[in-house]
RNA sequence: AGUCUCGUAGCUCAGUUGGUUAGAGCACUACACUGAUAAUGUAGGGGUCGGCGGUUCAAGUCCGCCUGAGACUACCA
C-alpha cells in the first residue's frame, strides 16, 4: 500500500469525493453516534425561509456553525444539529400571490382560504431541494432529515401552549394603538420588521404649510399655520399641538399665493425659514410674483398662552362626532423644523393619538356599514368611498359635494396599480386645492426619511388597529438582566445594540392580519368580555364538545388523536366556534400571530414540549450553549428566543452568540438582484471547493465585520494555504512511497530527535494549544490564520526546506526514520486542527495517511475511518521549548540577513563562502546561535561562525536611548538625553558598557544613566561587509579562494546535471552516466569533488574526455551533445545517459 | 435626526498597558534558488496611520471637533 500521490491539487474533486464518501459510510450519522452519552453541547439552528434561492451568506453564517459543532463534536460532546424550516409568514405569503396573480383582497373570493394556504404550503418549499444541496456541497453537517417544519400542527401546538401560559400569567392583551401598517401587504408591522435593514429611505415628497384660521371675532383672518410632510392626513386633522414654553409670533404679512393681506401665527426661533430680516423694513405691498414677503411683527406670546384656542376646520368634508379642533399642548413640540405648531391628525400617528387623548380631542371617525368605527382611509390605502359608509352617517357629517372629488383614492400612488410615481399623487392635489383657497402659506419638495414595508418594498403608513400584544415591558429588566449572562461574539453587539434594544423595549404587538399563519388561539364573545386562550388539542378537543352539546357546532373536526388527521390553520379552525361559561357563543380572533414567535419558539415546538416532551427532557436541549446568525437577526430570531425564555422560563435561551456581519460584494457595496453584483455559492464552491470558500470566509476577517467579498481572494487561499500543504503531502507522499515508510517502527524518542524534528514539534504544539483555545473562545479566524501561518511559515518553508535531503538521502536511518515521523505528526495534527473549518480538505489528508499507516485505530482494532471521528489534539506541554522556537527564529534571521548580504553584494549561494561575523552580546546568545550553527551554515553556504565579545574594539557601535525605561524616569528632559546619546563617541560607550552607569550632563545637570537605559547596537565592522536588524548585526567574509571556487564550480556542476535529469524526465532515483568535455579547471574539480557530484546527482559514472579521443577512461568516441555555462566564460559540452 | 462602530500601502488585513525605522499577505518590478517546480527566497517601489486641534517628554494608540462609510435607533409635524 502506498500513499496516495496526485498530480495536482483539485479541490473541487476532494469535495466530490468526500462528499460521496461521508454519504455512502454515512459518516455523520456515525460521529454523531460515536459520541452517544456524551455531555451534550446544545446548538440550535436558526430556521431558513426556503422559498427563496440561498446566497453567499448563507454560507458564511453556516460555517461558523458548522466549525464549532464539529469542534465540540471532537472535544468530545454529543452535538445534535436538528435542521429547521420556517414556513409561516408574509413571504410565502407574497411569493403565492405573485404565482397566482392574485391581492389580499382576492383571497376567500377567487380563491378559498383552503386553496390559498395548501399553495402556500407548496410554496415553501419550492428552494427545499436547492438549500439541501449547499448544505450538503459546503459540508454542513446537520440533521436534514428529521427537520422541525413550523407548519406541522404539532409545532403549532407548543406555540399555542406558550401562549397559553404568556395568557394565564397575563402577558398577553388586546389593544388599539397606532401602528405600522403595509397597505401592500395588507398586515401590520411589528416594530422588529420595520427595523428591517433598509425599510427607511429617503423620499421625496410634497410637502406644505397649511393654514388654520382661527375661530375669533376680534382676529378676523388670523391664521395658525402647521407644517406636514404628509398633506393627506389634513382632513383628519383635529388639533394643533404648541410647545407650552416657546415663544409664538403674530406676525402681519401677505398670502405668498394670493396676496391677501393676512397674520400668521407661528413659533419665533422660526421667523427666519420664513421671512428675511429686512423685509421687516419694506413697506406692506405685496403682489403675487414679488419675492420677498413684508412682515411685521405685531405680537408674541407664550404656546401655553395658545392652548385652548379654537379654530376652523381646514378641510371640512367631513364633521368630527364631538368638539375638536383646538389648539393643545405638547411636550414633544420642537423648534428644530416646521412653524413650532404641529398638525395633528390622531387617526395617522401614534404622539398624536396619544396627546389627543391626554386633551380629550377625538380622531376624526367614520362610520362603515357594519356599524364600525373607522379611520378615514381603508387598509389597501385610498379614502373610503361612501358606499361602504353607513348611510345616517353619510348624510348626517359629511359634506358630500367636497368628499366626492376624493373618495377612494389612494393617499400614496405605490398602492394605486394604475398610477405611477410621475402622476399627481394626492398629496399634491390637496395642496394645490388649498393654494387656491389661500389656505397653503408654503409648498415644497422635502426629502425625508421614510419607513418602508420589507416585503413590498412600498411605503407605510400609521393606522390604528386593533392587536394582541405580549407585554414584553414588564419583563423588561429581567431581559436586560438574563442578556449580561450571554456571551456575545462580538461583545458590542450584545451590549450595544441588543442591550440597547432591551432598553427601549415596547410591547411585542403579535398580531398578523393574514392567512398563512399560526393561528391565535383566542376564543371571544361578541362584547369582547369572556375569552378562552386554548393552549392544546386535547383543550381545544374538549371545547369542541362543549360546543356540540350546546348546539353551536355540529361536528369535532378534531376528536382523533392522529395529528395527520385534522389541521390548526385556516380556515378550518375559523369554523371553531365555542361556548363561554355564560353559555355565549365565542369566535376566534381572526389574527395570526407574528412569524417571529414561530421561530423563537423552536427549542420548545421543536421537541413538541410539553406533549411528547417533558420539563426534565426539555432541560437536556434547553438553553442552546451555541446559536449564530447575521448581525440581521439581533431585533429577529435573537430577540424572539430570549424573549420567550424570560416569559415563560425565565431562562436566557442561548449562552454563546456569534453574530456576523454582512456579506459585500468586493467594492463594499451589498449584494442585491437590482445591482446584480450576487454570487452564486454554487459556482463559487464548483470552482474553487468549499474548503477554501469557506477558509476565504472565515480568515479574511473577523465574522462580526462586514466581508467584502473577492473571488480572488478565495483563489489566494487556495493557492496559498492549501497548495502549499498539498505540496508538503506530495513531498512526503513522494519518498515515504520510495522508502515503504508507514509509520511502523517505534516513535524515535524525542530526545534522541534532532534540533529541527523538535523546533516543529515545539511550534506544532504551541499551535495546538492556541488553536484550542481560540476555538473554544469563538475566534475562528484567529485558529485559521494561526494555521495558516504556520503550514506556511514554519512547516514548507522552514522545515521542509532545510530537511529535503534528510528525506532523500543515504540509507533508512533512525535521523530519516525520525524525520518521516515529525512530518507525519505535523500534517496529522494539521488535519485534525483545520478539520473544523476545512473538513473536506482535512478529510482528505488525514484518510490518505491514516489508511496507510493505521497509526489511528478504533476500538475494533480498524484505522480511524474519519478525522471527525478523533478527539481534538492535546498539546504535549513537555515538547513546547520556548527557547528553541527562540533560536531556530535568530537561525531564520540570521540566514535571512546572510542572503541579503549575498544578494546587494552579488555573491551566489552556489558558491561557498569562509565565515560570517556576529558581535555576541552576552554567553546565552553565543550558545543560542551555537545550537542552530549548522543549520544556519548549510542554509547561507558559509564554512563557519565566528562571535566577537562586546569588549572587542573592531566593532563601532552607536547608543539609543531606551525611551521605554528612561520616560518615566526623565519626562521632559527626554529629548536632550536621546540627543546626546545619538552623539556618542566609541570611548563613551565603551565606558558605559566596562562601567554599568555613566553621568550625563543636561543642562548644566548631572543625571546617571544604566547601561539598561541605553541599547548599544553595532553599527558597523570596518572592513567588512554587515547587515543590521534590530539588534543582531551579521558580517560576512566575502573573499573567494581558489578552493572555495573550485567548490563552486562542483556545486554549479551538479546543478547543470541535475538540470538535464529533469529535463530528461529521468526518474529521481535513476542511475546515469556522465561524460563533459575535458578542461584544465574541471580537471581539479572533479579529481577533489568527483564522490560528492556523483552522489548528488546519483552519477555511476563520471568520465571527462577531450573530443575525438578515448581520453581518461572507456573506449568509446565522445560526441558532445549538449552545451553548458558553468561560471562566467566557462562553457562545456557534456553528455547524460541512464545507465 | 440621534447613538454606536469603523477609516493604517493599489487591494485584504495585523498593530499589546501610549515608547522613536508602522508590519504581513496579495499585486507590481528586478535578481536568485530549486531532488516540493503551477512551489520558494532576496531586494525594491508604494504610508502626512481620514482631517484639524488637544493631553503628554512621547500619539496609529488617549480626548475633543470635523469628514467619509456602515450598522442601529426614530412616524418630531
Amino acid at each position: 500500500m502506498k500513499y496516495q500521490e496526485y498530480k495536482q491539487l483539485d479541490l473541487t474533486t476532494i469535495n466530490k469525493d468526500i462528499q460521496e464518501y461521508w454519504q455512502e459510510n454515512k459518516v455523520f450519522e456515525n460521529s454523531l453516534k460515536l459520541r452517544q452519552g456524551s455531555k451534550e453541547f446544545i446548538f440550535y439552528e436558526g430556521p431558513p425561509s426556503a422559498n427563496g434561492q440561498p446566497g453567499i451568506h448563507h454560507v458564511m453564517a453556516r460555517a461558523i456553525k458548522d466549525i464549532f459543532c464539529r469542534y465540540k463534536s471532537m472535544k468530545g460532546y454529543h452535538v445534535a444539529r436538528k435542521a429547521g424550516w420556517d414556513t409561516h409568514g408574509l413571504p410565502v405569503e407574497l411569493g403565492v400571490e405573485k404565482n397566482l396573480g392574485i391581492t389580499k383582497e382576492d383571497i376567500g373570493k377567487k380563491i378559498s382560504v383552503d386553496d390559498y394556504n395548501e399553495a402556500c404550503k407548496a410554496e415553501v418549499m419550492k428552494y427545499k431541494d436547492m438549500w439541501d444541496d449547499l448544505t450538503k456541497q459546503m459540508g454542513y453537517w446537520v440533521d436534514l432529515d428529521n427537520p422541525y417544519i413550523t407548519f406541522k400542527n404539532e409545532y403549532i401546538e407548543t406555540l399555542w401552549f406558550l401562549i397559553g401560559e404568556l395568557h394565564k400569567k397575563g402577558y398577553l392583551y388586546k389593544g388599539y394603538t397606532i401602528q405600522p401598517f403595509s397597505p401592500a401587504a395588507g398586515t401590520g408591522l411589528s416594530s422588529h420588521e420595520l427595523n428591517m435593514p433598509g425599510c427607511y429611505k429617503d423620499v421625496k415628497d410634497t410637502t406644505m404649510v397649511a393654514q388654520f384660521k382661527v375661530k375669533s371675532e376680534e382676529h378676523k383672518d388670523t391664521y395658525f399655520i402647521a407644517w406636514t410632510t404628509t398633506p393627506w392626513t389634513l382632513p383628519s386633522n383635529t388639533a394643533l399641538a404648541v410647545g407650552p414654553n416657546i415663544d409664538y409670533v403674530w406676525v402681519r404679512t401677505f398670502n405668498p399665493y394670493t396676496a391677501e393681506p393676512i397674520t400668521v401665527i407661528l413659533g419665533k426661533p422660526l421667523m427666519n425659514s420664513f421671512f428675511t430680516q429686512e423685509a421687516q423694513e419694506l413697506p406692506m405691498e405685496y403682489s403675487q410674483n414679488d419675492k420677498v414677503l413684508p412682515y411685521r411683527i405685531i405680537k408674541e406670546c407664550k404656546g401655553k398662552d395658545l392652548v385652548g384656542m379654537e379654530y376652523h376646520q381646514l378641510l371640512p368634508w367631513i364633521k368630527p362626532q364631538e368638539s375638536a379642533f383646538r389648539v393643545i399642548s405638547g411636550d414633544f413640540v420642537t423648534t428644530d423644523d416646521g412653524t413650532g405648531i404641529v398638525h395633528i391628525a390622531p387617526t395617522f400617528g401614534a404622539d398624536d393619538d396619544k396627546v389627543a387623548k391626554q386633551s380629550g380631542i377625538p380622531p376624526l371617525i367614520l362610520i362603515d356599514k357594519e356599524g364600525k368605527r373607522q379611520p378615514m382611509v381603508d387598509r389597501t390605502g385610498k379614502f373610503y368611498t361612501m358606499d361602504v359608509l353607513d348611510n345616517d352617517f353619510v348624510e348626517k357629517y359629511i359634506n358630500k359635494e367636497l368628499y366626492s372629488k376624493f373618495e377612494g383614492k389612494y393617499v400614496k400612488n405605490a398602492f394605486d396599480s394604475k398610477l405611477t410615481e410621475k402622476d399627481m399623487s394626492l398629496d399634491v392635489e390637496i395642496a394645490l386645492s388649498l393654494k387656491q383657497e389661500g389656505k397653503a402659506f408654503k409648498i415644497e419638495k422635502h426629502t425625508h426619511n421614510y419607513p418602508h414595508c420589507w416585503r413590498t418594498d412600498k411605503p407605510i403608513l400609521y393606522y390604528p388597529l386593533d392587536s394582541w400584544f405580549i407585554r414584553t415591558t414588564a419583563i423588561k429588566d429581567r431581559m436586560i438582566e438574563l442578556n449580561k449572562t450571554i456571551n456575545w461574539k462580538p461583545e458590542s453587539t450584545g451590549t450595544g445594540r441588543f442591550g440597547n434594544w432591551l432598553e427601549n423595549l415596547v410591547d411585542w404587538n403579535l398580531s398578523r392580519s393574514r392567512y398563512w399563519g399560526t393561528p391565535l388561539p383566542i376564543w371571544r364573545t361578541e362584547d369582547g368580555k369572556e375569552e378562552i386562550c386554548i393552549s392544546s388539542v386535547e383543550m381545544l378537543r374538549k371545547e369542541i364538545d362543549k360546543s356540540i352539546e350546546k348546539g353551536f357546532m355540529k361536528e369535532n373536526k378534531y376528536a382523533s388523536k392522529d395529528y395527520l388527521s385534522f389541521d390548526l390553520h385556516r380556515p378550518y379552525i375559523d369554523d371553531v366556534v365555542l361556548v363561554s361559561p355564560k353559555g355565549e357563543k365565542m369566535m376566534r380572533e381572526t389574527d395570526l400571530i407574528d412569524v417571529w414567535f414561530d421561530s423563537g419558539a423552536m427549542p420548545y415546538a421543536q421537541v413538541h414540549y410539553p406533549f411528547s416532551c417533558s420539563e426534565d427532557e426539555l432541560k437536556k436541549t434547553f438553553p442552546a450553549d451555541f446559536i449564530a446568525e447575521g448581525v440581521d437577526q439581533t431585533r429577529g430570531w435573537f430577540f424572539t428566543l430570549h424573549a420567550i425564555s424570560t416569559l415563560v422560563f425565565d431562562s436566557v435561551a442561548f449562552k454563546n452568540v456569534v453574530s456576523n456581519g454582512l456579506v459585500l460584494d468586493k467594492n463594499g457595496n451589498k449584494m442585491s438582484k437590482r445591482l446584480g453584483n450576487g454570487v452564486n455559492p454554487f459556482e463559487v464552491i464548483d470552482k474553487y471547493g468549499a474548503d477554501a470558500t469557506r477558509w476565504y470566509m472565515i480568515s479574511n476577517s473577523q465574522p462580526w465585520e462586514n466581508l467584502k467579498f473577492d473571488i480572488d481572494g478565495v483563489d489566494e487561499v487556495r493557492r496559498k494555504l492549501f497548495g502549499t500543504l498539498y505540496n508538503t503531502y506530495s513531498f512526503f507522499a513522494l519518498y515515504a512511497n520510495i522508502d515503504s515508510f508507514a509509520y511502523c517502527e517505534k516513535d524515535i524518542p524525542y530526545a534522541d530527535r534532532p534540533e529541527i524534528d523538535r523546533w516543529i514539534l515545539s511550534e506544532l504544539n504551541s499551535l495546538i494549544k492556541s488553536i484550542d483555545e481560540s476555538y473554544n473562545d469563538y475566534e475562528p479566524t484567529r485558529a485559521a490564520r494561526a494555521i495558516s501561518s504556520f503550514v506556511d511559515e514554519c512547516l514548507s518553508n522552514w522545515y521542509v526546506r532545510l530537511c529535503r535531503r534528510r528525506f532523500w538521502k543515504g540509507e533508512y536511518t533512525e535521523d530519516k526514520i525520525s524525520a518521516y515521523q515529525t512530518l507525519y505528526t505535523c500534517l496529522e495534527t494539521l488535519s485534525q486542527l483545520m478539520s473544523p473549518i476545512a473538513p473536506f480538505f482535512a478529510e482528505r489528508l488525514f484518510l490518505d495517511l491514516n489508511n496507510i499507516s493505521s497509526r489511528r485505530k478504533d476500538e475494533n482494532n480498524k484505522p480511524i475511518s474519519s478525522v471527525h471521528y478523533t478527539d481534538f489534539p492535546t498539546p504535549d506541554e513537555s515538547l513546547i521549548d520556548k527557547g528553541l522556537e527562540e533560536r531556530m527564529f535568530l537561525a531564520q534571521k540570521v540566514s535571512s540577513m546572510v542572503l541579503s548580504l549575498r544578494k546587494k553584494n552579488n555573491l551566489r549561494v552556489r558558491q561557498p563562502l569562509q565565515k560570517i561575523l556576529i558581535p555576541a552580546p552576552n554567553q546565552n546568545f553565543i550558545s543560542q546561535i551555537e545550537k542552530v550553527e549548522e543549520l544556519i551554515l548549510s542554509e547561507v553556504n558559509v564554512k563557519a561562525i565566528e562571535f566577537l565579545s562586546p569588549e572587542n574594539n573592531v566593532l563601532v557601535k552607536k547608543a539609543k536611548a531606551n525611551f521605554k525605561t528612561l520616560g518615566p524616569k526623565f519626562g521632559s528632559k527626554m529629548k536632550a538625553i536621546a540627543n546626546s546619546l545619538d552623539g556618542f563617541s566609541q570611548e563613551r560607550i565603551s565606558d558605559l558598557e566596562r562601567e554599568g552607569k555613566i553621568i550625563l550632563d543636561i543642562n548644566n545637570e548631572e543625571i546617571e544613566l544604566l547601561l539598561s537605559d541605553v541599547e548599544i547596537v553595532t553599527q558597523d565592522i570596518p572592513g567588512w561587509v554587515v547587515q543590521n536588524d534590530g539588534n543582531i548585526t551579521v558580517a560576512l567574509d566575502t573573499t573567494i579562494t581558489e578552493s572555495l571556487l573550485k567548490e563552486a564550480i562542483a556545486r554549479e556542476l551538479v546543478n547543470r546535471i541535475q538540470n538535464i535529469r529533469k529535463d530528461q524526465l529521468f526518474e529521481v532515483t535513476d542511475f546515469i552516466r556522465v561524460e563533459i568535455e575535458y578542461n584544465a579547471l574541471l580537471e581539479e574539480v572533479i579529481q577533489e569533488y568527483s564522490e560528492y557530484i556523483k552522489g548528488e546527482t546519483l552519477t555511476s559514472d563520471l568520465s571527462l574526455r577531450r573530443q575525438g579521443v578515448s581520453a581518461i577512461i572507456g573506449q568509446q568516441h565522445f560526441e558532445p551533445i549538449l552545451k553548458i555555462d558553468i561560471i562566467e566564460g566557462v562553457e562545456l559540452a557534456i553528455n547524460i545517459s541512464k545507465v
